[in-house]
DNA sequence: TATGAATGAGCATTCATTCAT
DNA sequence: CATGAATGAATGCTCATTCAT
């Protein structure tokens, strides 16, 4: 029992130091930011983290950990209050090995084998095309990361008619660009 | 002359060092390779090095430029030998303001002016439906850059079926994913 | 209370630091000194000098500060003890606009508004000629400032009478040079 | 005679250098000027400088000597164009101790030979008190340096009223502040 | 556990000087 | 003699991490 207390404490704490991480690496970005800065925001010192985080970069693969969790709850929402955050995520993510794999192993790959059996149960029911799931699952799943980044990366287009995105990929998906697609 | 032959050498001394360079952030990434990584492959001092750059940043600014110029040359060929050096300066890019700002002007944007220009022609002559080109464009640029960015993430199925992709995504495309685009 | 000591252990510190950058500047002068050599005296680490001074420039501010204290409870006294200090800090001050100011506010300034004071009131019990207040106590000011400039420089004359200094100033101050100043 | 072409060339591209060198440390002071800004100003390259001049120091040196000479020519009147050289030249005097030594002797020393010699006669005719000749030429220049020194340092009223210091001067010394001197 | 002072490795950048052409 | 590209030593400063209290 005073474990379980115990255990509620350290997770408060670890959750105040990532919220932290969070808001400072959506400001500054991962490199820029430092331990201090985290520790001012959390209202901790700066110690304190390492009692709870093994180092700089355990954090980010905590705040993975949240988006994880927050993701199977809130699945096929890109919330976009956390778009600053994919972003510093993503962008380390390209560059350091052992998140990339954490992160393809903890979210990619599981996410991929639910989409990849939901497409199926589709296609058995005749509402698909028998295409390659695996593949076409990538390909779809890509679309959207890439408008993401391309977002990121300050499109005006995407920026400006963002909202009217889902019904032209929906169109697009199902039907294609060709003109008996629609007809 | 004289100046041609002067002009040449420094051209030949900043290929040398951006070949260094880009060997060197291929293999640790931007932030962790440091000036006498570069040097040292590049077989000059140190200082050498900012006598052809301004500094750090701007060795990746180079870079960009080769693979805008390269890009230019070979477009819609995505050379897999580029593909580390696409990883880094995409990570730099979420985090960097000014690479950011500079690779979509001199990149992404006039390879979208392009882009729509044939496919409004497209459109124009009753090849493809008439939907709204930019976005168009966006979504679909949006699924290589984001299959490139998985396939980089390690992702099994990309990596081993890369070669299927063109086929899939023609279909994918043009067909969409309904029943009735193809029967 | 315990507030108050630590703020005692950061006067210390400081003064340790301060101790250790006024002994190597002496020794070596401004420029040439470098963090570590000052460290080392400390005996601490680099690092740590940074916790308590912004950056080397600010070393010289505090040795200002400490000149600036002992000063105004020394006054009229110059110490030759310091004389090596003052040294270093007179050549940064010609050539560093921000200390320039500083020490001039801090230092001089307060210290002719004082001696202004003071001369005004022997004149207006005339106990002196009614000349330009201001003008004269920069004329004597520099004088004294000269001499120590002089002797810095290696004067001979200056190094070996030194002590008689004292009275031919004030005779040479009251009456002058001419013939009929004395008799 | 073809020497002496040769020397006077010489001669010529030293003066170029100095005079380059000059302008640069007074605008920008000694430390903070690099070689290629002197090379760009006198339009030559850095390595030429060095065909001319042992090292930086020595243009600082070379400077010296060309006061030293216009000193002698134009003695007693202290130019207020060469400020900011003899501000550079002061600072780094006291802080080089070659410098140092070279100033005393070719500036310093000879100068005080002269006036003392100078001042002795007027003694010796009675037009002056019988003092301790070497100390108080050293007083009185030291006025002169110091007040030079303080108005580098921003002093106000030095800087306004800087045109009514030689009347007020010659009135101090010869009858110093008390009040029989004049009356 | 919390603290935060101390640590010190690490790095971009500068610039006086050299020397092959 | 003139050049200016190449050199590489040298240094202020940062910051993740540790550990005594």
């Amino acid at each position: 029992m005073k474990d379980s207390i115990q255990a509620q404490l350290i997770a408060a704490r670890r959750s105040q130091i990532l919220d932290a991480a969070t808001t400072v690496f959506a400001e500054k970005g991962f490199h820029p930011t430092t331990i201090k800065d985290i520790a001012k925001v959390a209202g901790i010192a700066d110690g304190t983290i390492y009692n709870y985080f093994e180092n700089k970069t355990a954090l980010l693969l905590g705040i993975l950990d949240r988006l994880n969790e927050t993701y199977f709850r809130q699945r096929f929402t890109v919330q976009l209050g956390n778009l600053e955050v994919f972003q510093v995520v993503l962008s380390e993510i390209m560059v350091n090995k052992e998140l990339r794999e954490q992160y393809y192993r903890q979210i990619v790959e599981p996410t991929f084998t639910l989409a990849e059996k939901y497409f199926q149960t589709l296609i058995d029911q005749h509402k698909a095309r028998p295409v390659d799931v695996a593949l076409t699952m990538r390909a779809i799943s890509s679309m959207f990361l890439g408008l993401i980044i391309l977002r990121i990366m300050g499109d005006k287009p995407l920026q400006t008619q963002w909202d009217d995105l889902p019904d032209l990929l929906t169109d697009l998906m199902f039907d294609g660009l060709s003109l008996t697609g629609s007809e």
